[in-house]
DNA sequence: ACTATAGTTTAGGCGTACCTAAATTATAGT
DNA sequence: ACTATAATTTAGGTACGCCTAAACTATAGT
């Protein structure tokens, strides 16, 4: 595998933006690398001469499989690094994406499975990301984003953003972690900002307590849910309520 | 710090080499890091530009205070993570070396710092060389390689070479580790093949038991030890009873 | 259908770190 | 002291991955 690591770091970064775009731009992609465009530009010509994307000139980047295949391998090695770190070297949740972004191209498969051992092959990452396993599936997941709810959805936080340190502290902040139960209580008819109620079990274990905070778009925009149907829901909601 | 991964790694060289040699040349160099004389000497420009070492044409390179310490940041990130490698991971220690050249230059202060905590702040690694401490001092030791030894002499193994993964494998297929205690039976005159007598412990923490090997001048040169005095001696030499 | 603008590509360069081949300098043997 | 040999440096070149500026396409609005 001669894949470099600005290799691995594109292709990784494509699968990401095709996870949520339908087409990936070579805009999007310089964007998301932070390059210039003419850069990737070059890195795509040269990804599509080994054969690890498809492309044509205009109208944008798609990966082939043994492209698909590098960048399932660097995600694996990303998320199991993340939860390593955070496991067993007790790096904040805000902090392990910045290094593990760094060890990931040199963790050899050796290593990958002690550390996987160690952590019980685990398949979520500190964020909520699904580990690849080492053949290369992925467990698919809904893509939800909670500015996409509305008033009186109740939703389980499944995934969050790990890319902005800066964001990940505040989301601490806000006890938004992965597993957390919300409702969204209020939304603003301009910039969409959702007032959340979150749902914390106390220490007894029987009651249950309530915080809202009010956030805007480049949070909601961070994290993912998995709306909560009727049947599932577990506090009475304002909306409930309206209904009778 | 922008010192790049092959600065650092230079730097390193230097001050292995300057550890043995009184004079550290330019091919000396080369040959370690296993590049073109030609290349060695650009980069060593290089570093007497950005003053990381003195140098004079033809006379050699010497590190300056700057130089040595990034020298021996690199060192302590080094053997820091070969001892965690081989105690948190289970790596065997013919593999540490490798790993550890690769992991060495992206470990961040923060994770050495848990690291060192979680090793209970260690003062060697498992080849027997000493840790740098954080602000740069080194316990010094006395490098007497065991090709020096004369028949009789009784020593204690302190320390072994970490970069040769095959002969790694083979000392310990012979049982030489660090805080092995040995002793020289013979020497050949042509070739130094020394006859080394290794003291084991039994199980039964009472007696010992004794195995010879034969071993050449690569390996000799790989071997660093400690001579036992007459009083530290631990077990009757051939040659004590030469001298009643 | 045409033009303004946004998106993309081409052209030409830069810095790092390596290489080989040729030229130079130092050193040791006679 | 001189020359053969070994060590070192210079010269010129490669690959990678990035950049800016300029040229080019595509698309949306009139």
């Amino acid at each position: 595998m001669n894949s470099s690591q600005a290799i691995e770091d594109y292709l990784k970064a494509i699968y990401k933006l095709q996870e949520r775009n339908t087409l990936v731009t070579t805009s999007d992609l310089a964007e998301q690398i932070r390059v210039s465009p003419a850069s990737a530009t070059g890195m795509i010509k040269k990804l599509a001469a080994s054969n690890l994307v498809k492309y044509e000139r205009y109208q944008g980047v798609t990966l082939t499989p043994p492209g698909e295949k590098i960048a399932l391998e660097v995600l694996r090695h990303h998320r199991l690094l993340e939860l390593y770190l955070a496991e067993a070297l007790g790096v904040s949740w805000d902090k392990v994406h910045d290094e593990a972004e760094k060890w990931e191209h040199i963790l050899s498969e050796e290593l990958e499975d002690k550390i996987d051992e160690i952590l019980g092959y685990p398949t979520l990452d500190p964020h909520g990301a699904p580990i690849p396993a080492r053949d290369g599936t992925i467990g698919h997941r809904n893509l939800t984003l909670l500015s996409e709810l509305s008033v009186g959805d109740q939703a389980i936080i499944t995934e969050v953003s790990d890319d902005d340190a800066e964001m990940l502290r505040y989301l601490g902040k806000l006890g938004l972690y992965p597993q957390t139960e919300i409702e969204v209580i209020s939304v603003t008819p301009f910039d969409n900002l959702l007032t959340i109620r979150r749902v914390a079990v106390n220490t007894d274990n029987r009651t249950k307590s309530y915080e809202d905070c009010v956030i805007g778009q480049s949070v909601t925009n961070c994290i993912f849910v998995t709306l909560l149907t009727n049947k599932d829901r577990l506090l009475p909601s304002q909306s409930d309520e309206d209904e009778k």
